[in-house]
RNA sequence: GCGCAGGUGGCAGAGUGGUCAAUUGCAACUGGCUGUAAACCAGUCGCCCUAUGGGCUACGGGGGUUCAAAUCCCUCCCUGCGCACCA
């Protein structure tokens, strides 16, 4: 394999979506411009379907990394799933099974598929399982492992502190987490790690470890979150329902970005597009003008991100029709269609096509006036029930087509 | 093991016998406005019913006291803090 060296392209990568690069960026960057190969993992926890923005950062990048030559490793974390990253707040242990680890990774490699070339012929991605060494460790294994960290060091993170001043439980399996995530490092010989910022301290136990038994010096490449500049809000939260996952659909994804707030948008830009620095230099210049609509400057946004996994032509519909529906108010074109059963009322319908949760959002939704036919006349009484097939407008979001 | 404090709606967190389907904040939903599903303002936010009313289910699990319990008692489970133990 043929490395590249080409200094313009490193330096992109060191410095775009990127928060630290540990030793340094310094070093990092002579190693890259020597023409040795690296091998660079990131690793995934299979903990759920959803993959979203945040994640697609570090894959942008690893393919930047993948097209210089580089060798690139996916580590499904098979098994560091089934005892739950404490980073993550309250992590409820979920036991998931080898089956569902399995279905999880098959449709995220497939999310993946638009940002990185796994099965590049001259370069492929390797695609590793850490249940295949994980599971197979011994009490022994893990005790060695464990005495090469304190438990003050493992006290001293955040996270623990924070949770020792509020009286919340730490249990004593999460310590186990780095290590994990540190030996995968050690199994697989690394030469680099990427991980986001909330990654660093298991990163950073992976380089201690690396150094320990392999005598490598590992590097650890940390991405930018993405998060609020102005609140520090994570913009890709599931519960505050600001996520965009890479599995929505075309219009669905449009909308949500459409969704995020003005001031994430160049972060946006940055982070999940392929634009280059002078077009984003253009677009931040365009932004801070006072004659210049956001709302354009976020529809582009959209449509460049949509186009990534969805295709220009994808971007182009969700974006018309985006337009159609929501600046317009007009009904999109495909809608879903319920059929009305004889003598079945509308609302049992509804609740049962999953539109609504329960009849009583629907007198409640009615009593609001956001109910409306096609023509926009409102539907007031709650027990209406069309006789012949007619389009439904709930809020500005949901429409459904009644057809008998 | 002992003592003390806790376990409440998607989350955070009030309530400590009836006026509690449960204050408030976040999220969500709807309306208004707009530059969009941004922001802002307002409303809604357990379920069911032929409904300015009625019924059912809910405050960790189970049982009890009472006309009446999220609230009192018993018991079990879980968490934190302190003490004790520490080969």
């Amino acid at each position: 394999m043929n490395i590249i060296t080409e200094e313009k392209a490193i330096d992109e990568i060191l410095t775009r979506s990127v928060q630290e690069i540990l030793p340094s960026k310094e070093s990092l960057k002579k190693e890259l411009m020597s023409g040795r190969q690296l091998k660079i993992y990131i690793g995934a926890d299979a903990t759920g379907p959803a993959l979203h923005l945040g994640h697609a950062t570090n894959y942008i990048i690893l393919e930047k990394f993948r097209r210089l030559g580089h060798k690139v490793v996916i580590l499904i974390g098979d098994f560091t799933a089934r005892i739950g990253d404490p980073t993550d707040k309250t992590a409820a242990r979920v036991q998931l099974t080898r089956k569902q680890v399995v279905e999880h990774t098959k449709t995220w490699l497939k999310q993946l598929l638009p940002i990185i070339s796994i099965n590049d012929e001259d370069n492929p991605v390797e695609i590793v399982y850490n249940d295949d060494w994980l599971s197979k460790m011994t009490f022994e294994n893990v005790i060695n492992l464990a005495s090469n960290f304190t438990v003050q060091q493992m006290l001293e993170r955040d996270m623990y502190q924070k949770r020792m001043k509020e009286n919340k439980p730490i249990y004593l399996h999460e310590f186990m987490y780095p290590l994990m995530q540190g030996y995968d490092s050690v199994h697989l010989g690394v030469d680099m790690e990427m991980c986001g910022n909330d990654q660093k301290f298991n990163a950073l136990a992976g380089r201690t470890l690396a150094q320990r038994y392999n005598k490598k010096e590992k590097f650890v490449f940390i991405t930018t979150l993405l998060e609020n500049p102005v609140t520090k809000e994570k913009m890709m939260s599931k519960s505050l329902g600001t996520g965009v996952f890479l599995d929505m659909s075309a219009d669905e994804m449009y909308g949500k970005i459409m969704a995020q707030h003005d001031e994430n948008m160049l972060q946006l830009f940055i982070d999940c597009t392929y634009l280059t620095a002078e077009e984003i230099l253009k677009i931040k210049e365009t932004l801070g003008r006072k004659d210049s609509n956001p709302r354009d400057i976020k529809a582009r946004l959209a449509f460049e991100i949509v186009k990534i996994y969805h295709g220009a032509d994808a971007a182009q519909s969700a974006a018309d029709g985006f337009d159609k529906t929501f600046a317009k108010g007009g009904v999109p074109d495909d809608v879903l269609e319920i059929k009305l059963g004889d003598g079945e009322p509308l609302p049992d319908a509804l609740v049962k096509a999953g539109v609504i949760p329960s009849k009583a959002e629907w007198r409640r939704l009615i009593e609001s006036g956001a109910v409306r036919l096609e023509d926009d006349s409102k539907v007031v009484d709650p027990h209406f029930t069309p006789n012949v097939t007619v389009i439904l407008k709930i809020g500005k979001r949901r429409f459904v087509k009644i057809s008998r």
